[in-house]
DNA sequence: ATCGTCAATGAGTGAT
DNA sequence: ATCACTCATTGACGAT
């Protein structure tokens, strides 16, 4: 099969399963069915079809890249986390595919992310996360080849919600446990993975404000009550009485190599494995 | 244009 | 080997 009849097989492919799961017929889906060919409509390619339209679709999505390569390429083993790894980009696929449909029907990627943007604030869909315009490729049935485009990183803006109950969560518990962060991130529509690095971050901001709070505190003048006596329109010392004024020390300085000097953290969940009794 | 915030990434580490 | 951690940094984004 040529390349070009592929790649316009595959992006038509890609055409029918966005307005698909835009219309809700079916979503998820596995990008497995793609490469398979279930739909009779597009005929029924092979293996060796299937393995070149892997190759194409490589140059469709970052997202079916990292999928496809560690789903499909021969000889490289998938542990459980790397599966539920692959779920994830999975989902992500059914975001940009979304995206990109939408994009086929003519909005316009500013108006779109306006339009998203609306939707968290005004709390319509509940909790919601999106990714911005992230074209890696430019590729359209009309031009049978692929233009590669500068690689953008998307960044997920979590919801009010989300991050409400994320904080809330973090006020009671700084760390979760591996079910206490599926059963989250499941209730709050995210991944584990954003889940484990959000408390990560929480955490570590958490620190940084605190040690920035206590040096602050420390190098910032104090206003102490000091016993004076006064004779004669003279003020003398009393003895005893001198306040401890400790030298300034640089904020960055102080951050940077004093970082293992609070160990403030709650103990670890009794429900998790690992203990942290001895490093905090 | 600059700055602050924050999700994501990577290096280094320890536990299992 | 795998996992989750801390810490430092990056890059996107919004506010000014």
């Amino acid at each position: 099969m040529p390349p070009h009849e592929l790649q316009g097989r595959v992006w038509t492919y890609v055409l029918v399963l966005s307005q698909c799961i835009m219309t809700s017929k079916f979503s998820p889906f596995l990008i497995k069915d793609i490469l398979t060919g279930r739909d009779a409509s597009l005929g029924n390619p092979g293996n060796t079809a299937a393995e070149e339209l892997c190759a194409l679709a490589r140059n469709l999505r970052m997202g079916f890249d990292s999928a496809i390569q560690k789903r499909f390429s021969p000889g490289i083993r998938v542990s459980e986390s790397h599966r539920s790894d692959i779920c994830e980009e999975e989902g992500r696929v059914v975001t940009q595919l979304r995206e990109g449909a939408a994009e086929h029907a003519g909005m316009q990627c500013g108006e779109r992310d306006k339009r998203q943007r609306n939707q968290v604030d005004a709390g319509k869909k509940g909790f919601h996360h999106h990714y911005h315009c992230e074209e890696m490729f430019s590729c359209s049935p009309e031009e049978p080849r692929c233009r590669p485009v500068a690689k953008k990183r998307s960044r997920a803006a979590f919801s009010h919600a989300q991050v409400h109950e994320m904080e809330r969560r973090f006020s009671v518990q700084r760390y979760l446990s591996g079910p206490e962060r599926a059963d989250l991130a499941c209730a709050l529509k995210l991944t584990e993975t954003q889940v484990k690095i959000w408390f990560q971050n929480r955490r570590y901001k958490t620190k940084r404000r605190q040690l920035a709070t206590e040096l602050a505190a420390l190098s910032s003048p104090k206003t102490v009550a000091v016993k004076v006596l006064v004779r004669n329109e003279q003020k003398h010392w009393i003895p005893g009485s001198e306040a401890h004024l400790p030298t300034t020390v640089p904020l960055y300085h102080g951050y940077q190599y004093q970082s293992y000097l609070h160990h403030y953290y709650q103990p670890y969940s009794t429900t998790d494995r690992r203990s942290y009794g001895g490093m905090f």
